[in-house]
RNA sequence: GGCCUGGUGGCAGAGUGGUCAUGCAGCGGCCUGCAAAGCCGUGUACGCCGGUUCGAUUCCGACCCAGGCCUCCA
């Protein structure tokens, strides 16, 4: 089935095919490391790996670039404020961010480019970019000139002309335009920086990821995606170094844009205040919810974070576990496993993940009520391979139930011990003391069920 | 002010020019020692006003409201 995307350049949802199918190329702006990130940083990450988990099974070969960005003011002050060295809080929050990313199930991306390793490459196309009048060298500072370059503004379907007059910062007194960016600026001593034709400096932000996807992924990609609010400038500005730096080639084949998360109804930033870490929310929840939340939403809407939402992606994760937990005898084939055609239609629909989540509450519906075995072998070979290629119901459904909420600990020799007491009660007849024992494990946070298979238990999560 | 999204049942959230979204919660029943789970049944949903149409939640226009971007931002 053939994948359609929406296209931020088009605003169109658009069949896509790739440049080269022996080469599928997908790149997406990661995180500047200066603090752990926040549960909306991680929505791009999460719709854009099922984005390539999707992609792997329609092509041999994708290549799947996110960056780290690990020179940044932001970084300087940073490291400033705690009195340590620039490196040791890149590194501690570039490995946060892969810990963090790994446990929500978000497989790692085939490169991982850092900025600090390609400072030869940005200097080298700030080079091209001056050779050919569209960058200029300004008191220690390399700016690209907008003006030479008339398609600025067609992704974000801004006029240039508006642009400027909407500016709200203070313009540098060295830029020709108002418009102009930044792609090169001075280092003082104290301040990470790099010789270059310009004298000792720094990259600008935006040269950055248009050096690194042309080092790791070539000229032309298939695929660029970011959260909306980096389509202007920082999309705008690739866009334009890129192009320019390749003699006019179309940088990115395929625009694509993932919504803000909210919390209260407004965006959640940094900036505002109303971030929830990543970090701090997997202490209480299970990652995997955190996931399925994420994922609940189409990824180009606003999807707004709630408590109540976490309560919801639980019991449905629940609910799909019991199933697999009640087919856990069931032996499938978990190399090979078929994404079900109702899943693949709904995400080769410009990953529409609410329609596929949907149709996994059906599949999941037809497991539960599978009568012979190799209706139940089939049902949930389906189910497990709707769950990969979303990234969700991949641990043993034991795991799920017998986990806490987050890091607390779970007692299991005293649950065991409890219900073996509560059985022995039962089978006297004396449902006084049994459901005395029911209550003590509610008080402890441990729900049970009484089925054929025996009493289960599980850890009520919050 | 400019540009761009969106307003769907108690909540979340897809979708469609004319019979069903789906999930969570609720209600009734079956099952169960009682629960839980499961099963069966259950709800005058599509911001407002016009227009096009045999028929509009779906297309068009105006309006109201919410959110995002306008060089920190995923």
């Amino acid at each position: 089935m053939p994948i359609s995307l929406h296209n931020s350049l088009t605003r169109r949802v658009e069949p896509f095919t790739p440049q080269d199918p022996e080469r599928v190329t997908m790149y997406l702006c990661g995180p500047t490391v200066y603090n752990y990130v926040h549960i909306g940083n991680a929505r791009g990450p999460v719709v854009f790996d099922v984005l390539a988990k999707l992609l792997r099974r329609h092509y041999p070969n994708v290549v799947y670039a996110r960056n780290i960005t690990d020179v940044d003011d932001k970084i300087n002050a940073a490291a400033k404020e705690r009195g340590v060295g620039i490196e040791s809080i890149t590194t501690r929050y570039a490995q946060a961010y892969r810990e963090d990313m790994a446990t929500l199930g978000i497989a790692p991306p085939d490169v991982e480019p850092h900025a600090t390793d390609h400072i030869p490459q940005i200097i080298a196309m700030i080079e091209r970019l001056i050779a050919g009048g569209h960058a200029y060298a300004a008191e220690g500072h390399v700016l690209f000139e907008v003006d030479s370059f008339p398609a600025y503004g067609a992704l974000s379907g801004r006029d240039p002309e508006e642009l400027l007059a909407g500016a709200r910062v203070e313009v540098a007194p060295y830029k020709k335009s108002p418009g102009d960016f930044v792609l090169w600026k001075p280092s003082t001593p104290d301040l990470p920086g790099w010789d270059s034709p310009w004298g000792r400096g720094r990259p600008g932000w935006h040269i950055e990821c248009s050096a690194m996807s042309e080092a790791h992924l070539g000229e032309t990609i298939d695929i660029h995606a970011g959260g909306v609010d980096l389509q202007f400038p920082h999309h705008e500005n690739e866009i334009a170094q890129s192009t320019c730096a390749h003699g006019g080639k179309v940088f990115a084949r395929f625009w694509l844009h993932n919504g803000m998360l909210t919390f209260s109804g407004r965006k959640m930033s940094k900036s505002l205040g109303n971030v929830m870490l990543v970090h701090e929310l997997l202490k209480e929840h299970p990652p995997e919810a955190l996931r399925l939340l994420l994922l609940r939403g189409h990824y180009r809407q606003p999807l707004d974070w709630s408590e109540g939402a976490i309560a919801q992606s639980i019991s449905t994760l629940d609910g799909w576990y019991r199933v697999l937990r009640d087919l856990a005898d069931i032996e499938v084939d978990t190399t090979r496993l078929p994404v079900p055609a109702s899943v693949e239609a709904a995400l080769c629909d410009d990953l529409n993940t609410p329609q596929a989540l949907a149709e996994l509450s059906q599949l999941a519906d037809a497991a539960r009520q599978a009568s012979t075995l190799e209706a139940q072998r089939e049902a949930k070979a389906a189910l497990l391979g709707a769950g990969a290629v979303l990234g969700l119901l991949q641990q043993d459904p034991e795991a799920w139930f017998k986990q806490a909420g987050g890091a607390a600990e779970v007692d299991e020799a005293r649950i065991e011990a409890l219900l073996e007491e509560r059985r022995a009660a039962r089978a006297a007849k004396d449902f006084k003391r049994a459901d005395a024992i029911r209550e003590e494990l509610t008080a402890m946070g441990i729900a049970i069920e009484d089925g054929a298979q025996g009493t289960r238990w599980s850890v009520v999560k919050g």
